[in-house]
DNA sequence: GCCGTTTTCGGCCCGACTGTTTTCAGTCG
């Protein structure tokens, strides 16, 4: 059994490391290395525990034979015997002063040095005190301004406004594309991107950032800060202006002249790891990369050449441009060499979905859908969808006897049947379908008799979510067996900032999936964004078939499709990993597939 | 400490900003 240790836990502690690391003077490349693994540590979709029973640490980049050693020792022992002995090197008051912003190594140090700040709970108060004493001032290398800014920054430690929560990419998504509308109204504006991890579609993200080119920045920052969504206004500079707006988020615009818009465009769009594995790339090629552009090192003094496209930026270095979903440093940049980066699914490749919720009301033991079947058919219509499934949720069977489900379930098929007669040139098909909950012990909570009214089901998990990875497994496996059960959905059960997924072996998952022809889903709620990004990665790798639904219960969340299709694109897949892509014939052909 | 279709040894990204500085160190992204 793993010690259950987040991974903002081990990146903290790896930063540690390297502080400490950082004021003995050590190796500088080995100080980065344990940054760069909290980085990817942090940073990564999945938990390290679970790599690291899974043995698949190494795919973590940055991670190699002793640092693997030293999480081995962490998650059996719950610490890691190098790091105790170099803890006791450093006052313990460093270690939490490295949490407040503004604080690095060396400052952490030289204060936990001076005011003896051996005692970790009291380090804050401490210093905090000291500081209002005027004791930091006369300090080499402090003055009164630094002093003032340390009070600042340790009274807002002490407040808990160190910590940024990310929000869902489907609302901070929401919020850049009405500023980007903004933005586009003004005609000095000639290009609009979202940047970051906006742009790359990542599940969750920190602040909004946009980037403009123009020929008058001035005039866009002032258009940008007279948002009517602004609520204030935190900084302005030349080549850019921050803004928190009326919803709480924090949303930064750049501004740059059109003709180096496409460097400073690669540069922030990221993922920092991506940059930095290009800059070293481009190293071996005698370039230098920058925000600004590229310059040839043997001639230093010539002007850096600039790039209003992105793409021809990535051209000089001899790539293919790579889509920003991919830029996460998993070999994005290998694959550009070898051209083999893959063909990524589009939205417009979409032919219809089947996890959908209508307010039929056939008493279930979840939430009802607020729309009807009628209003549900014609968005898709709308949509351009050749086929929809109807999965609402089983009936409840605390309430009912089965005797009583299997009419409902009559009733429902006949019901619908009839409906679907009556629209006037409906040209969407329709699968009526359930989503049925995996019962604790593995069965599905839907008779046997009452499946004969349905084409196929929808299976997922919406109890007893702690149970130990084995079990878990198992009861999944037993469900998913079922003959009609052809999609997984949300499979991992996790809720954006609120739940963690439960425990899998994906592995048997996806192996037991491929093998009878059943369905992953990716689920477009934007609380689940569910299967993630990385596991999405691997379901394709190993020949799995994915399909993306919205779990709309409403017409408007169809339109949050969009956000599966980040996420299956994160994941690199192409059409060809995702069923509803196919037309209504072969989808139904696999639908109906029983092997 | 990590990593490898030019290396299992010898490399390892780039610049902005800030404060305390007369030329730079530390922090951040």
């Amino acid at each position: 059994m793993a010690l259950k240790i987040a991974n903002a836990d081990i990146a903290r502690l790896f930063r540690q490391v390297a502080a400490i690391y950082t004021v003995q003077n050590v190796n500088r490349f080995r100080i980065i290395a344990f940054e760069k693994a909290a980085d990817a540590i942090e940073t990564s979709n999945l938990e390290i525990r679970d790599l690291w029973q899974d043995k698949r640490l190494s795919e973590i980049p940055g991670i190699g034979a002793t640092l693997s050693g030293h999480l081995n020792q962490l998650f059996t022992k719950g610490k890691v015997r190098e790091y105790e002995e170099l803890f006791k090197t450093v006052p313990a008051g460093m270690l939490i002063l490295l949490d407040v912003s503004g604080f690095g190594p060396k400052k952490a140090y030289r204060l936990a040095h001076e005011f003896n700040l051996t005692d970790a709970n009291k380090a804050v108060d401490k210093l905090l005190k000291a500081a209002k004493d005027d004791k930091i001032a006369s300090l080499e290398g402090f003055g009164a301004k630094s002093q003032a800014d340390i009070i600042e920054a340790l009274e807002r430690f002490k407040q808990g406004q160190n910590k940024k929560k990310r929000m869902p990419l489907p609302i901070a998504d929401s919020s850049a594309k009405l500023l980007v509308a903004y933005l586009q109204k003004l005609e000095e504006t000639e290009k609009v991107e979202p940047l970051g991890s906006l742009r790359r579609k990542v599940s969750t993200i920190g602040d909004v950032d946009i980037a403009v080119a123009t020929i008058d920045p001035k005039k866009v920052l002032d258009h940008f800060l007279k948002y009517p969504k602004k609520d204030k206004t935190i900084e302005i500079g030349p080549g850019g202006a921050s803004m928190i707006l009326d919803n709480g988020q924090q949303a930064d615009l750049r501004v740059q002249k059109p003709q180096s818009f496409g460097a400073m465009l690669q540069y922030f769009t990221g993922s920092k790891q991506h940059n930095i594995h290009l800059r070293e790339f481009a190293l071996k090629k005698g370039l230098s990369l920058s925000e600004y552009g590229i310059k040839l090192l043997k001639h230093k003094k010539q002007k850096i050449m600039e790039f209003s496209q992105e793409e021809d930026f990535y051209k000089y270095l001899g790539l293919p441009w790579i889509p920003p979903e991919l830029r996460e440093d998993l070999g994005e940049i290998e694959a550009a060499e070898n051209s083999k980066l893959p063909d990524l699914v589009k939205l417009a490749d979409i032919k219809g979905e089947v996890h959908i919720h209508t307010n039929y009301n056939l008493e279930p033991s979840h939430d009802l859908g607020q729309n009807s079947l009628g209003e549900m058919v014609d968005k898709a219509q709308r949509l351009g969808y050749e086929y929809l499934g109807i999965s609402d949720h089983n009936p409840s069977i605390s309430k009912h006897t089965e005797n009583e489900i299997v009419g409902i379930m009559k009733r429902r098929k006949a019901d619908y049947e009839q409906i679907m007669s009556k629209i006037k040139s409906v040209r969407v098909k329709l699968f009526i379908m359930m989503e049925v909950d995996i019962l604790p012990e593995g069965k599905l909570a839907l008779p046997e008799k009452a499946f004969e009214f349905v084409d196929a089901v929808v299976i997922s998990i919406h109890s007893s979510f702690q149970m130990p990875k084995e079990e878990m497994t198992k009861r999944v496996l037993s469900a998913y067996s079922h003959r009609k059960a052809k999609i997984l959905a949300h499979p991992s059960g996790r809720l954006i900032g609120k739940r963690e997924g439960y425990d899998l072996d994906w592995q048997r998952i996806f192996n037991f999936a491929k093998e009878k022809n059943k369905a992953i889903e990716i689920n477009a709620h934007p609380a689940r964004l569910d299967l993630v990004d990385v596991l999405v990665k691997r379901a394709v790798d190993n020949g799995n078939k994915l399909i993306i639904d919205t779990d709309s219960h409403d017409r408007e969340s169809m339109d949050l499709m969009e956000y599966g299709i980040s996420v299956a694109r994160r994941g690199w897949a192409e059409k060809k990993d995702i069923l509803n892509t196919l037309p209504y014939n072969k989808f139904k052909e696999w639908l109906f597939d029983r092997r």
